[in-house]
DNA sequence: GTCTATAGGCTGATAGAC
DNA sequence: GTCTATCAGCCTATAGAC
């Protein structure tokens, strides 16, 4: 039902807001907020182009809009994982979950998301909810070790491990759709559920409590660290 | 000394060309392509912006110039490391060291990087350097495998947990100096050494053989998998 | 609330002098 | 090779009719 508004009729007006936000979330997330011309999210949502600036004041206003809603979801569904997890390892699931879900929720959002952070300014908007889903992983590495389950790492390394390969991962998922589709990925399609499983043992295995490596020793390159 | 052209006085072509890469790079990373203008270009690296058209056809042309060199040589270094290496965990260590040396070289292409893969449609002649790096990452799976270091992993899943969070860390990376210089970082400011380390760490240990985990019996979600 | 028409700014490219 | 001057095109925002 979302962009079949053709007529000039007069509708509900919160259709023409959600169905402008809806294109505008795509058409930025494929190509920026500098790639698209105001007309194409209009265009797409099916909706007169006066009506951004009527609605959010302008384009960076529509961007604004979008980018505070899904960077406020994103950091209301991490905070609600550890409250109702077991452990640190339920958690650690639980919140690889929740990143799938989201990117399933909402295509674009990832790819929003790593544009934004990319960018020189931040908006200052978004700044709070960047902190909040920060401390998500911080507070999941102390529990992580608190309950003796993970070994001791720098939280906010782990943050950008895990943030950084799951963004990435699930950011350019529709670019690869898009390339697959027209027969130019290089690789097959990975598929989503697969890549969480494996970011899931990869990270539990990696964070266990134990020694370095019970390998013989590992040989040193010459110019190592002592 | 680039950057250091100021008058109209003739000097080195080759100087003129490399100046407007060098600019180019910076300024593409920070605000992507539609996000730069032609003139901005040319002021930074001192030159006048006509010269864009001279001596690359134009805009697409000077960008397409950067990303293809810079995928160049990403994945020469990366196919360097293999040969070199004793067993897969020292070509680990080097891939990841290769990867942060090519950060610090050419800083900027990290978040071209990013950015290409974001967008819709890649640039066709970077496809087969990309399929170069693809093949790396495999390789080095199934060199662990075969040499009884890394236990069996989907060596594409391996692939995009690996670059997609070195990606994500070094092409974010510009963006955090930024903000953390006008005090609007909302953690501290992560070393580019540390990260890699903790990456070949969690790695090293995350891919060791063995049985999946030898705590006590994980409770599961109710929804889980068998 | 929605549409049409238009104003005004900025952008990328090039012709032509040096 | 480099520069200045210029132009056509597109883009966002808005005034005003409905």
């Amino acid at each position: 039902m979302l962009g079949t508004r053709r007529k000039p009729e007069r509708r509900d007006p919160q259709a023409t807001r959600r169905a402008l936000l809806e294109a505008a979330t795509r058409l930025f997330a494929q190509s920026g907020f500098d790639g698209v011309p105001i007309g194409a999210v209009a265009a797409r949502a099916g909706v007169n182009k006066a009506l951004i600036s009527y609605h959010f004041g302008g384009k960076r206003g529509l961007y604004v809009a979008i980018l505070e809603s899904g960077f406020a979801a994103m950091a209301e569904r991490l905070q609600a994982v550890g409250p109702e997890a077991r452990d640190a390892r339920d958690e650690l699931h639980g919140l690889l979950e929740a990143f799938r879900r989201m990117a399933h929720d909402h295509p674009g959002f990832p790819t929003l998301f790593l544009r934004e952070v990319l960018a020189s300014g931040i908006e200052p908007r978004v700044v709070p909810h960047v902190a909040r889903i920060v401390a998500v992983t911080r507070r999941l590495a102390e529990r992580g070790v608190r309950e003796r389950r993970f070994r001791r790492v720098d939280p906010l390394l782990l943050h950008f491990g895990l943030v950084g390969g799951l963004a990435f991962f699930f950011a350019t998922e529709p670019a690869r759709r898009r390339a697959a589709s027209q027969g130019r990925l290089p690789f097959a399609q990975p598929d989503a559920k697969a890549f969480v499983r494996f970011v899931e043992e990869l990270t539990l295995r990696g964070l266990r409590p134990g020694p370095p490596d019970p390998s013989p020793t590992r040989p040193r390159r010459k110019g190592a660290r002592a």
